[in-house]
DNA sequence: ATAACTTACGGTAGACGTAAGCATC
DNA sequence: GATGCTTACGTCTACCGTAAGTTAT
């Protein structure tokens, strides 16, 4: 049993059972592939695979228990690999991040500025995903770490740190009577067009939901997908918008005014995502410092050991 | 990085740092090995065990955690083959069990009986060793169960199933006063010269104990460390002797009267020890439901997964 | 015809064992 | 000198890639 014929495995299925792609996955021909599979069966006497018309198809019910086992070592090399790294030069190496686009764009980014000036050897990717899909990305190794919201289901491979809030406000043109006020409520909010995020957007969904609950119809005159269509948008005086706090800096976006709406619509709560098990280099450590000073290494690991 | 390194690794450390020695379990030479180890430690860029004076004398900080890490890895890789060999021929292989010497001895031997002759390609190994070491061998992954009471400590690796109860009788020569008698008590016992178990054995202690506490002080004629040489003094008349009910058969002990005495001695509780994470061949389970009917493979594996 | 897996075959890297070399006790 | 690890070297396996073969869409 070879860890390269158990990486051609979890390849292939990562691959949708082509053993072509997953050669090119792997960085190998493809009849290399093939044969690891076919020796690895053969060894061990029993069929990982179902074949039906010369191609393969699906997984046995053995192929799955393999699959699962055949993950836990490969994320067992890698972290071997990654501990040894660690030993002499902690400042060379990969960090992955999946995250939602907001975080991606703003918390993570604002992160990665700082740590890649501490860390120029150390190459940072950042993939952005919806929250389900960020969690499975780390579930799955593929990632080091997540920031996103939580998503519903949450696979206990992985384990959540609270990070920060993200809090609402609402912004306007310059010189909008809404700044006139000195508190705010939905009724005044509603009164004016307004440029919303798409529906799909969940942070679009959760303020709508809060309109509906008090039988408010807010004027949507646009709605867009981007944060920054929607602050363009507002500039231009379509309409204000309803945003996530951490989205917007007075300094950078010039024309646009800020009124705090946090008692208004309902804050989430960022988290980390981190797999259990996994090891992780000190600079990943000093990542989710500067993302979240709260959680040092020493508590990290003690989330990670506990349950 | 192999399989075959990492194994080199875990031999090395079992066998103190001496790569030779290391070399004979893996059936290798001795150069082979140093090698495994070399270019591993080449490969990872960390150095895995302490060299003074050209000889391995320990491992690294890091050593440590390359040695969990293997450990793991190969336990898996193990179990990917014993679940593969089940799938097909669930009728070959290997059962090894660790117990105490009169689990081994009685319960256990009994259950191998009937396994043996329901299994005939499996071959079935019994370590004889104390309670700690029962559970370290099954923690280590070199016996699949063990047979034991508990010892004090017990490493959150392994799972304990209370299996039977050992309760106390006693055993006389036949016409012996004491079996008139239609309840006997300490006092009674007391009143007759006694073949006891040496103090080293925790059975023998127990016992001494339940006098002690009274204030009675039996008479001993004969101490011995071996079950069959308390009974043959018994039978031959040197004196009367407390024993384990299960180790004593009306059928096989001519010569020996059995009074019950599970009311006047505290009955000690046998449990079958389990790695967490192994993998558990078909027959292994069913050698456990002939140990202790009450274990099912679907309560066993509850266990298994829960906590 | 194309996509996809397997078989065939030749070259090469690396793994292993024997033998020799060094160090320590 | 005995024990124990490393280096050196020759052999040989087995792995990989190219290329051809087979089968289903």
């Amino acid at each position: 049993m070879t860890l390269q014929q158990l990486r051609a495995v979890c390849e292939i299925v990562a691959n949708n059972y082509n053993i072509s792609r997953a050669a090119i996955a792997l960085h190998a021909s493809q009849p290399a592939v093939s044969k690891m599979l076919a020796s690895l069966e053969r060894e061990l006497g029993a069929g990982i695979f179902v074949r039906t018309k010369g191609r393969l198809t699906g997984l046995t019910e053995f192929g799955g228990n393999v699959c699962l086992l055949a993950r836990r070592m490969l994320h067992d090399a890698t972290s071997l690999a990654d501990m040894a790294a660690d030993c002499f030069s902690q400042e060379s190496g990969h960090l992955r991040i999946a995250a939602t686009h907001l975080h991606a764009r703003y918390a993570v980014l604002k992160a990665v500025k700082s740590f890649a000036r501490a860390y120029p050897n150390v190459g940072v990717e950042i993939t952005q995903a919806n929250p389900a899909v960020v969690v499975e990305l780390v579930a799955a190794g593929e990632t080091q770490l997540g920031v996103t919201t939580l998503p519903n289901a949450i696979p206990d491979q992985v384990l959540t740190l609270p990070a920060h809030k993200v809090e609402r406000c609402v912004i306007t043109p310059f010189a909008h009577p809404l700044l006139e006020l000195k508190k705010i409520g939905l009724h005044e909010i509603v009164k004016y067009p307004m440029v919303a995020y798409d529906h799909a957007f969940v942070s679009g969904r959760a303020v709508q939901e809060v309109f509906e609950r008090q039988g408010l119809r807010p004027r949507i005159v646009l709605k867009a997908t981007g944060a920054d269509v929607v602050k363009a948008a507002v500039v231009a005086g379509l309409g204000i918008a309803i945003f996530q706090t951490m989205a917007v800096d007075p300094e950078e976006d010039k024309g646009l005014a800020i009124i705090e709406a946090r008692h208004l619509f309902p804050s989430s709560q960022a988290h980390i995502i981190l797999r259990r098990g996994q090891y992780l280099r000190r600079f990943t450590y000093d990542f989710i410092a500067r993302l979240a000073p709260e959680w040092t290494q020493k508590k990290i690991e003690a989330r990670l050991s506990a349950r």
